[in-house]
Order: structure tokens, then C-alpha cells, then sequence
DNA sequence: AATAAACTGGACTGTCTAGTTCATTTTGTT
DNA sequence: AACAAAATGAACTAGACAGTCCAGTTTATT
């Protein structure tokens, strides 16, 4: 007569998005676990029920948030117009990077990596990597449509999306703000793309 | 017949490295004055007396380590060579940027810079922007001898940089160890230069 | 309806830490 | 030598926090 009763998935999706939004916003160390049984309205005990530790708790709202990570499309992209082609995903991929829960996980994984090396490599790969990996691939397309003469499209990537980070991200990263305008951006994109596409055309 | 007699500047000195290596190491919610204190070897009444809280130790030592910050000296550079000036610079760049102390420094101030704005403003000014206008001069330099074709040093001078950093910078970020080879290195800055040149000509 | 597991809320333990107090010792100055 | 400020060390306060315990309540399953 086994009554088995699984544990309710509601509120531990509850803990989990509390969980996230709390570590990302304030770090490991100055979030407790009080705070984040209140703010998902759900008892303590059942926070420790669902996840045994705050270190498990942690790494499970850390890889959470790195498998529903959303990525760019690439395949609708138009080859035959690099230029604009590369200034749409410059515009993208910095919306994507200067987002508030891009910058919050980014800083938490980069400030924790000594102590949970897992999952900073995690985040890494679920990240960055995996966005340099898509951009490689349109590299490649450019490359073999002989639109751009591209050897290495991995380094492409990188040159690419470094050079479009620019002076934006940092600004971001030091919460540093309101000292450029879009028209700015706007000026660094364009002039990144084209530095871009001279340098491989 | 006054006795005023100054504090141990020797000791004052001593808590403020102690605090630096602590601080950048492990953050600040995470480094208790008395281990300050034990690592200065000093009484913990003594901290309080040459700093009078935890936040104005945290605050005198992020500053102290934002000034005695050495930069670039790109004086003694070689103009008529752009190749291998710039890839010279790139090295220097690349050393001081994935060195551990730069790393944690920087790690510091981008986490804290919500709680911290002054601070990670001052490192910001300090340390990214003032390397930027140094290498923003050497740009103006190659546009003035029409070396490059420069329009914009300081947006030049940030690609530069952005460009270098590529992947090495995110896996120093993230404590990812011995993934990439210094040959692989090598020759992404020189592919980056040559894409910096032919961009620039 | 009966049952057992999930959940609640609050009290509790042990540990850690910022900051204070104080009696004692060291040290620079006159 | 005498003085006073600086430094020590150890104990102390007060609060926060991880994790546990428990008595009572809810809820899904049989």
C-alpha cells in the first residue's frame, strides 16, 4: 500500500525562480535562506524538503537558469547584405548582453567561479560559447558564398562580438550609467561592422 | 604641550594590503576583519582605529589599489611599424589584463558595483577608461603620420582593445584553466591586428 | 473516510561576525 | 624618567544566518 505522494512541482518552481532572481541580483553569500523561503511564499522547511543545502540550491538555480537561456536564430538570416545583415545582430546581440538578467548571471557566475568552478564552466558554455558557435556558423556561410573571406570563422566570432561589446558592456558591468546615447551606440556599431568588413572582405 | 603622536603608518600600510588581497580574493560579505586583522597582524582594535568601519576599509582599499595602478607606457613606441607596434601592445594588453591581480580587482568592482557605485565608477575611470585614452593617442598619432586612416581614436582605440580580449579575457573571467594554448593565442592576436590594419589602411 | 506524506510556522541551536569595552602593555615625545 | 597616545588581546554585545525540530494542518491517494 505504497501512498507515495510526490512533492508539489509548483512550489518548487516557486523556490527555484526566487532563488535565481535573489543569488543573481544580490550573490551567494548575502542572500539567505529565510529571505528566499519568504519570497516564494513557501515555508523553510519545504525549501530544505525540495533542495538539501544552499549550496544545491544554488547550483540548481545557476543551471536553471543556463538550460532556459534563450538563443539567437540565426537561419532567417539574409547572406547576400553583410553589412546590414551584421549590423541587425551587432543591435541583438547587445540588447541581449546589456539585459538585466544577462549582466546579473554573468556577474554572479564570473564572482563565484573559484568557488563553484562547475558552474561558472556551465554558464560559460551555455553562454558565451554557445552564442560564438551560432555566429561561427554564419561566418562560415559568409565565407563559402565568398561574400567574406573568412579562414577561421570561430575567430571571426570572437573578433566580431568583442568588437561590438565595445565600451557598452563595461559601462554595464560597473553599473555605470546613462553616459552614452543610442545615437553613440549606434555610431560604435556601425563603425565596428564596417571596420568588420573591410578587414574581411 | 601637545603629545600628539601619529598612528604606525607601517601598520596602517600593512592592513590596507592585508584588506586589498583579502577583499579582491573573496569579496566583501565574504572577508571578516578579524581576519584582516590576523592576516595584518595587528589587533582588530587597531583597524578600527586607522579605518573606522568595514565599509570605509573596503572603500580605502579598492581606492589605494585604483592608484597605485601602473599603466602603459606607450611613449617609446614605434610608429612607422604598425604590424608589430600593435601586436606588441596587444601582448602588454593581454598580460596585464589576465594578470590575478587585475582580474580580481576588476571581478570586485563589477559585483559590488551596485552596493559600491563611487567605487566602481573609480575603478572604471582608473583603470579601462585611462587605458583606452592611452592607446586612443597612439591611434591619433597613426592618423596624424597617415599611418591609418583614423577618424575616430577613442571608438579605434576601443576596438583595439575589444578586440584583443577575445575569448582569453571570459575564460580568465571564469577560472577556466589551460583550454587554450599560448600558440592559439598568438595567433589570435595576429589575426586581430592584421584585421585591425586592414580595416584601418 | 482513512492514511501518510507534504507543508506550515515558529522556536531553537550553534556558529559567525561587526563593532565595543577595558585593563594592560608598548612606544614616541618632552 | 614621565607622560600620553597607540596598540594589544581577550572578553563581550547584538544581530544574522544555516540548518534542525516539532506540533499541528493540508492534501493527494487508496
Amino acid at each position: 500500500m505504497a501512498k507515495i505522494r510526490s512533492k508539489n512541482e509548483t512550489k518548487r518552481k516557486q523556490i527555484l525562480a526566487a532563488a535565481t532572481i535573489l543569488f543573481t541580483e544580490q550573490g551567494y553569500a548575502s542572500t539567505s535562506m529565510d529571505l528566499i523561503a519568504k519570497q516564494a511564499e513557501v515555508s523553510k522547511q519545504t525549501v530544505y524538503s525540495h533542495f538539501g543545502s544552499k549550496d544545491e540550491l544554488f547550483s540548481a538555480a545557476i543551471q536553471h537558469k543556463c538550460e532556459s537561456s534563450q538563443m539567437f536564430d540565426l537561419s532567417s538570416f539574409d547572406l547576400s547584405d553583410p553589412q546590414s545583415t551584421l549590423l541587425s545582430l551587432a543591435h541583438r546581440f547587445i540588447n541581449v548582453l546589456t539585459s538585466k538578467e544577462g549582466l546579473a548571471i554573468h556577474k554572479v557566475c564570473a564572482f563565484e567561479s573559484k568557488a563553484y568552478p562547475q558552474l561558472s564552466e556551465l554558464y560559460y558554455q551555455a553562454g558565451p560559447i554557445r552564442i560564438t558557435g551560432e555566429v561561427a556558423e554564419l561566418m562560415k556561410a559568409f565565407n563559402q558564398k565568398n561574400i567574406l573571406s573568412i579562414k577561421n570563422p570561430w575567430h571571426a566570432a570572437l573578433q566580431f562580438l568583442n568588437l561590438m561589446k565595445g565600451e557598452l558592456w563595461m559601462q554595464m558591468e560597473f553599473n555605470i550609467k546613462d553616459k552614452v546615447s543610442s545615437q553613440e551606440v549606434d555610431d560604435y556599431l556601425s563603425s565596428s561592422v564596417a571596420l568588420f568588413i573591410r578587414g574581411y572582405s
